[in-house]
DNA sequence: TGTAATGATTTACA
DNA sequence: TGTAAATCATTACA
């Protein structure tokens, strides 16, 4: 280290008690400088202040012709080298040039996601598939789908647009970044050590860096889709109550069989097909009626009745129809086979 | 704007 | 797996 020092004092730099010091830069000492010398070392500061000090008091012209003089010396490419062979001994250069970064899960989900959803990688839709699923899982009518899917598709597009370009400029910046540090660091190798493999390290530093930006890009926009899906996607959301005319159908299926008001799987079919719903809106909707109905049967009793009477006049029209064209059999009344009739009490209680 | 109505979902159970 | 019951979230209406 004392020759180090001499040859660095030969060459114009600063020898501080081990550390050389050129143009605020210093290296430190190697392993085993223990500096214990307790007087020594509050000397050697001062001196380092002292040297500070004289350092800012040159002026730039000064401190360039320095330079040039450091670097034109005939000392320097062996200096050099032998400065960049202890740093590799001390393993400030080499440490963690090895880390071989392993692919992150989390980034790979992130990134299959965006994949899926169409947000990065080609176009090709804007999901329309999980739009497709979420209209048929609504129930909807295709007019209502057509509408809610170019919703969708537009919503998610401006997703999409806004992910490349932050992407874009994520990377331009790190491009940029990465450009100026190679060559602050090109530069400062000519006064200090820095070798070609350091410069390597700091670019994958820089560029680990960046990517753990470009992550929480992604996991934002990752967010933002899945809110936008869960817009989408959630019926409660966007229920519709259904048309008059598809009421009417369940509610007369449902009065004319209030004994047992449960329709098999072919009758759950044909009302949905009536009604333009699906079966399980069928089913929800006969879940929903039995549970309302029974609980509070008196607000219901003029609906039941009105229905009953409907069903009724339907039913004579039909006798008449059938006695018309003289056939035999006669037609089927409701809850014929079923349940009986409710009769209704005075309050309203179903007997 | 508050409230009733209504379609959908969740949970428990047979 | 279908249903009851409770609950949620939205719509319709006064």
């Amino acid at each position: 280290m004392d020759e180090q020092a001499r040859i660095m004092q030969a060459l114009g730099g600063v020898s501080l008690a081990g550390h050389s010091v050129q143009g605020g830069m210093a290296l430190p000492p190697p392993h085993g400088h223990d500096g214990t010398d307790g007087d020594g070392r509050k000397q050697d500061i001062g001196d380092i202040l002292h040297q500070i000090m004289t350092i800012t008091d040159q002026s730039l012209d000064e401190a360039q012709a320095k330079k040039h003089g450091l670097n034109c010396h005939r000392m320097k490419p062996a200096l050099f080298s032998v400065l960049c062979e202890i740093k590799e001994k001390t393993g400030l250069s080499i440490r963690g040039a090895q880390e071989e970064d392993p692919p992150d899960p989390q980034l790979m989900r992130l990134d299959n996601m965006l994949l899926a959803e169409g947000v990065s990688g080609p176009e090709k839709g804007g999901g329309s598939a999980a739009a497709a699923a979420a209209a048929a899982a609504a129930g909807g009518s295709p007019a209502d789908n057509s509408i809610e899917h170019s919703d969708y598709r537009a919503k998610l597009s401006q997703i999409r647009q806004i992910y490349h370009t932050e992407l874009e400029k994520y990377e331009q910046a790190c491009n940029e970044f990465t450009t100026h540090v190679m060559n602050l660091l090109r530069e400062q190798s000519r006064t200090r050590p820095i070798s070609p493999k350091e410069i390597e390290r700091m670019v994958s530093i820089i560029h680990r860096k960046f990517s753990s930006i470009q992550m929480q890009l992604k996991q934002s926009t990752c967010e933002a889709v899945m809110i936008l899906r869960s817009r989408f996607l959630d019926a409660r959301r966007k229920r519709r109550n259904f048309s008059k005319q598809a009421t009417e159908i369940l509610n007369e299926y449902f009065y004319s069989h209030l004994s047992n008001p449960y329709p098999s799987e072919e009758a759950k079919e044909e009302l949905a097909k009536k009604c333009s719903i699906t079966v399980s809106q069928v089913s929800n909707w006969f879940g929903n009626k039995r549970i309302r109905y029974k609980k509070n049967i008196g607000k219901f009793q003029e609906e039941a009745n009105l229905y009953a009477a409907k069903t009724a006049v339907t039913a004579a029209h039909a006798v008449a129809a059938a006695v018309q064209n003289s056939q035999t059999n006669s037609p089927t009344t409701p809850n014929s086979g079923g349940y009986p009739a409710p009769c209704y009490q005075s309050d309203g209680r179903i007997q």
